[in-house]
DNA sequence: ATTAATATTGAGAACGATTATCAAAAATTA
DNA sequence: TAATTTTTGATAATCGTTCTCAATATTAAT
């Protein structure tokens, strides 16, 4: 019903063809307003006190369609569960880089190697592309280990 | 019944405390003589041709085994599948690095970093320890991209 | 070699994350 | 407002993997 949408992600969603339905207002709502990497079951918990009506098949509908548009990225760490990203140019980076603290789960980006010229990982791929005719299309680090909030315990 | 087990595998899991089997055999002996990087469906596969009573629990609890002993190495490529690498080191490596092919799927190891001293990979890992006092203990990079095999095909 | 103690096995149920199905409900369009 | 098209929630289905458990095989002790 014509409602208002200046939520920048929602007139994305509607230029790209999609209807801007209520579950998905709550659902790119949350993810705008909590943590940059959660996963779908997280996200699923956040929303389900917004409105437990929202069933967790809108969520993963939802999901793909926002990374579909670029609007988040869905990052693998390695445990068996999909994790999405709330990022400024997600999708759109050639890189994606976390380190994953093992004991407390907590995600943070890793924005060295894009922005730190000169530390040779731009030369190695492009070795591989000279070397072994290797076209690098994207390429995905994680970084495992104990963060300096959890160093202290035990 | 004492079979012999020269096999310096069946040794190390003999030595670990655990029963040299036959199934446990067949595994290690297909593991060590066809391709590096396998999923688990591509090796019962593989098992089946040569004993198809070999049920999948075991081939699963095998990998495990022989993972734990650091015989193979468990690598994540994304695919929501367990891949397993025989490797001479696998296991001790405090690096896992692959290439995938998108279009055939082949993994190739890739070995620059961990030899390819001044390449500044080192140091980045070596910077997240000192800024923000994150101790890495492991890292896993997957480089994704078209073989030189797939490049001129369409 | 026989036996006793222990570990491993195969079959299939159970699991957790995700996707598919489908009739009902909502959003857009005319 | 009605007609068209999408989206929804519920739930079944799927996929890779792990668990359960009685039967079997391996090893150590005799």
């Amino acid at each position: 019903m014509g409602k208002k949408c200046e939520n920048i992600w929602c007139k994305k969603i509607k230029t790209g063809g999609s209807k801007i339905t209520e579950p998905r207002q709550i659902i790119i709502h949350t993810l705008q307003h909590v943590k940059k990497h959660m996963t779908v079951e997280e996200l699923y918990m956040k929303i389900r006190k917004i409105d437990r009506s929202i069933g967790l098949a809108t969520i993963y509908r939802t999901l793909d369609l926002l990374q579909k548009n670029g609007l988040i990225y869905k990052i693998d760490l390695g445990d068996g569960r999909s994790w999405y990203e709330v990022s400024m140019n997600a999708g759109q980076g050639k890189y994606n880089q976390h380190m994953v603290c093992v004991k407390c789960g907590r995600v943070a980006d890793l924005d060295m190697i894009e922005s730190g010229r000169g530390n040779g990982f731009e030369e190695l791929l492009g070795s591989l592309e000279k070397k072994n005719g290797f076209k690098v299309s994207n390429c995905a680090i994680r970084i495992n280990g104990i963060c300096s909030r959890c160093s202290g315990k035990k």
